[in-house]
DNA sequence: TTACCCGCAAC
DNA sequence: CCATAAGTGC
DNA sequence: GTTGCGGGTAATCACTTATGG
């Protein structure tokens, strides 16, 4: 099995760019889009019933801003639950949680800090909401967890190409790596990092700005997190590069 | 966000 | 219909 | 001298909605 994440920075830009060219030649059995910048009503048919897979939308309120959306292939048992029941958080789009057989997979679009750091708190408490519910959901099923989508923070100075000169800036501040440092001490695993240990150079996210994605500067802030026991059943996990059409590269993890 | 320039300290 | 501005991203 | 770091400023790309004519 087969699970990509990929923030497209709006979808329908990201489908004149191919998006959906990719999905077809991938098909892949689950896809986790964030940034979508869309309702559902404003999309073609093929991005609300794309050919082989059902897809579910998280919008936002405001329009043209965050959402997200999983796509699950056709014939694969699952239920979706939008939101976290937190409504500071729903209204902006950016959950979906997927329950499978034997996990759940959360799809997450965590909030951005701002340049002047306004919304550094709430991207705290959404991240505190995400942890605090999968804890909930993993004791209470005892289903693995896996949480993807994109984190908007790099982990370690390994993490991204700039790390001396963005000590101050959202996405690296010590704060946002110190919830990274406790998810990890509760258990959670940085998936990519477990099988690409101290090697720099892997980023998910180039500024557009003065070619960094050419040049390879940029930040690793996508991600697949799972709880430890899962990962004898984790064959890898990849950052596709070479796939164009948004800011970000998609990612995917595979699954035994 | 990165690129660039400046001043200052260290060697 | 096209051009432009403004908000957001980070 | 030159190397390196910190601080400050300048210039930057794209997606989306809304507005104007």
């Amino acid at each position: 099995m087969k699970i990509y994440s990929w923030n497209v920075a709006g979808i329908r830009a990201c489908e004149k760019k191919g998006l959906y060219d990719w999905y077809l030649e991938e098909l892949a059995e689950v896809y986790c889009f964030q940034e979508t910048k869309a309702l559902p009503e404003q999309l073609n048919d093929q991005l609300v019933n794309p050919k082989s897979h059902s897809a579910i939308y998280a919008p936002a309120v405001k329009k043209g801003y965050s959402g997200v959306s999983t796509w699950v292939k056709s014939g694969i048992e699952h239920k979706h639950t939008i939101g976290l029941g937190i409504e500071e958080f729903d209204n902006e789009g950016r959950t979906i949680i997927t329950e499978f057989d034997n996990f759940f997979l959360f799809n997450c679009y965590f909030p951005n800090g701002q340049r002047d750091h306004a919304r550094v708190p709430y991207k705290m408490s959404y991240c505190k909401a995400i942890e605090e519910k999968a804890q909930e959901l993993h004791q209470q099923f005892k289903k693995d967890i896996i949480i993807t989508g994109d984190y908007n923070t790099a982990h370690h100075p390994i993490d991204l190409a700039n790390p001396k000169t963005n000590t101050k800036s959202t996405g690296f501040l010590p704060l946002e790596r110190e919830w990274m440092d406790h998810f990890e001490e509760i258990g959670y695993v940085d998936i990519f990092r477990h099988f690409t240990p101290e090697e720099n150079g892997h980023y998910t996210w180039w500024t557009y700005r003065s070619n960094c994605r050419e040049r390879n500067i940029g930040w690793r802030i996508d991600y697949f997190w799972t709880n430890k026991d899962m990962l004898k059943n984790i064959k890898g996990c990849s950052h596709h590069t070479d796939i164009l059409g948004s800011d970000h590269c998609p990612i995917s993890l595979e699954l035994n």
